[in-house]
DNA sequence: CATGAATGAGGCTTCATTCAT
DNA sequence: TATGAATGAAGCCTCATTCAT
């Protein structure tokens, strides 16, 4: 017994410093940016000495994409809500709300995700990761627009994939609009319209 | 007096330069990527003296913005394209040339485009002028989409802004895909789904 | 008392231990060489406590010696071969057959000569030990030397230290260019030539 | 003109600037030895900015090899002397001459050739530069045997480069002893021994 | 207008070693 | 004996930019 036990306290401890420094992490990434920000800021911040950064990690990417992924599980939980509509206005709903909780997420995070935007164009590494996290939407939503066709929803001469992507890719871009605090439109006015498009097309339909 | 003559032969020399510069720029870029790239290393390809580049060009960014313009111009080109569809396939079909000749651009720049990417996320001015280009194309369609509303081709309670933001956000996704190459479909597939869903939605109509 | 069992097994550990730490030692030096080869690395391999290692060698000087010890037994071995040859012809064939004897050890051994090698340049500890492995050839072969003088078999105007030095130095030259692999000769050619020249010398003997 | 001389000024500086560093080099390394010596060293002592000294050299190899070259060429002057003797006897004083030259070089150069040691067996880069220098040696020699096996001295069932590189090995070897001042035998006697065994070899002729 | 030698701030990273348990 | 988390000194090197000519 003995011999297990005191790991676990010294596991504890390794467990906190590394707590310490993706702490001061995300403080010193929030103030500076991504490409300002140093390793050396952070140590400092997390008062830790100079080499025990990197018993944690390999750079300041890696510590990056750690911080990075805490976030991104809560998009993934968006990305996984069920998706099983009985009806079109069923479906309209659900698609305007599944919207609504991800910008929602997006703009409550507006700090962090300014930072992930700016290290997706900077590293190499963040930007695949965000690529996955791309992909595990567009993936989900590519199901759900299948399950819709199988129920006679929707049109069933369109590639689930590329409606998927296209689809993702506007949402993404408004997402952004919105980190960045640059969009001229309230959130509510962007979801109806991103809905609408994407339901029922900006024309009208032939009249037989 | 003496400004006359000899100072055009003088201006004559900097455009030559300049020029000079801007050729070894597109080089070095094309082959190191936009960040690695070095002011140095620029200058030693156009074989121009170190303080040279400093003539022209405050810096790196500078030296590639005026490169970018260059490229810019041949999109602005497809943005002012005139669109005064009389019917709604006429309007499909005018769209899905548009997304034609924006894809295409892009494809047949790749290389330069693949740098623009990267320093678009590296460097907060090149990002900069990326939006106006943006902005640019965004104000063009949503002109032409009021114009398809005022022809009564096209739904009337949405506000073009906002259209042409989520329309344009799509295509500017795909040719990002296209130009890295990371694309699994077809120009020709991705244009078909893009007007498609732009023009008449994912879902069927109400009957009735 | 109670010094006596459990100590025993006590030192069986530590015995252990020191030999697993060895072990990881040579499989680390073979793969990356001396000066590449960190304390940390071994003590990975061998998955032994960081300050484990600590317990039983200074550094890594210390351990690389110590494993170094283990081949240069052998090295010995053939160094105290008896040498009394009787005659002229008795003599060249009993030397040729003691540097084919340590030509040949050294290739067998190569992936450990050449770090070796390696370790003698950069260390100076290591060298010292080299020093001494070298010293006891020459003072072995000094030996030899004098008693094929005192057999009238060699001449006697020669300092026996003197002439093992430059015979022991030639040896080795060619033992390092073997392990090196970059010998473009035979390993029996060097041989023969070797011990010619050091039997007969290169120049025709004045026809008195 | 004036377009012209003004750069012979600024080169003249430049090469100023070079010489300092080398010099600076030289006196650390002689101080310090090769492993311990730093760039930063040797920028502190030549009284230069940071950066300049990796405008000259790459790095702290790179800056060693050059101050190495100036003494290399020494060594290949002494190497390239002619050889051609008439008679046996003229061919051992012609050789014993060589030899001389050689070691006395080495003993004049002491102290940085025990740098050059030193940093043989820690640099790939100069270790690979000492064996140009050997190998030019050897081949010289090699030479040299082939002239006196044409001219019936030398015994002609021996490869010229075979023999060449043992001898040279033999004195290179007593030539670190003598830069290490480890030697025991005065250079004179180290001389006359290499000399007789190459010339002569150990063991008396068949009697016959 | 053109030059190019000189600068130096400042980031990155490694690794032997300690010491409390 | 054995452990392994924590340390921090120290070296390396790049590159934008200046300024005297």
């Amino acid at each position: 017994m003995s011999t297990k036990e005191p790991s676990t306290n010294r596991q504890q401890q390794a467990i906190q410093t590394k707590k310490k420094l993706l702490k001061a992490g995300r403080e010193v990434f929030l103030q500076s940016g991504f490409q300002k920000t140093t390793i050396s800021q952070i140590i400092k911040t997390a008062n830790t000495g100079y080499g025990t950064a990197y018993v944690y990690f390999k750079n300041k990417n890696d510590l990056f994409i750690e911080l990075m992924e805490e976030l991104m599980i809560k998009f993934y939980e968006i990305a996984e809500k069920p998706f099983e509509p009985t009806t079109r206005e069923n479906a309209h709903e659900m698609i305007a709300n599944q919207v609504n909780l991800f910008l929602s997420l997006a703009v409550k995070e507006r700090e962090m995700m300014q930072i992930v935007k700016e290290a997706i164009g900077v590293s190499e590494e963040v930007n695949q990761e965000w690529k996955n996290i791309q992909e595990r939407f567009i993936k989900r939503i590519a199901q759900d627009i299948h399950y819709a066709q199988s129920q006679n929803l929707a049109k069933q001469n369109l590639d689930p994939t590329l409606v998927a992507r296209g689809w993702f890719y506007s949402n993404e871009m408004f997402m952004w609009e919105l980190v960045d605090n640059e969009s001229h439109h309230s959130m509510d006015e962007i979801i109806r319209h991103l809905t609408i498009i994407y339901t029922s097309g900006l024309y009208f339909q032939n009249q037989f």
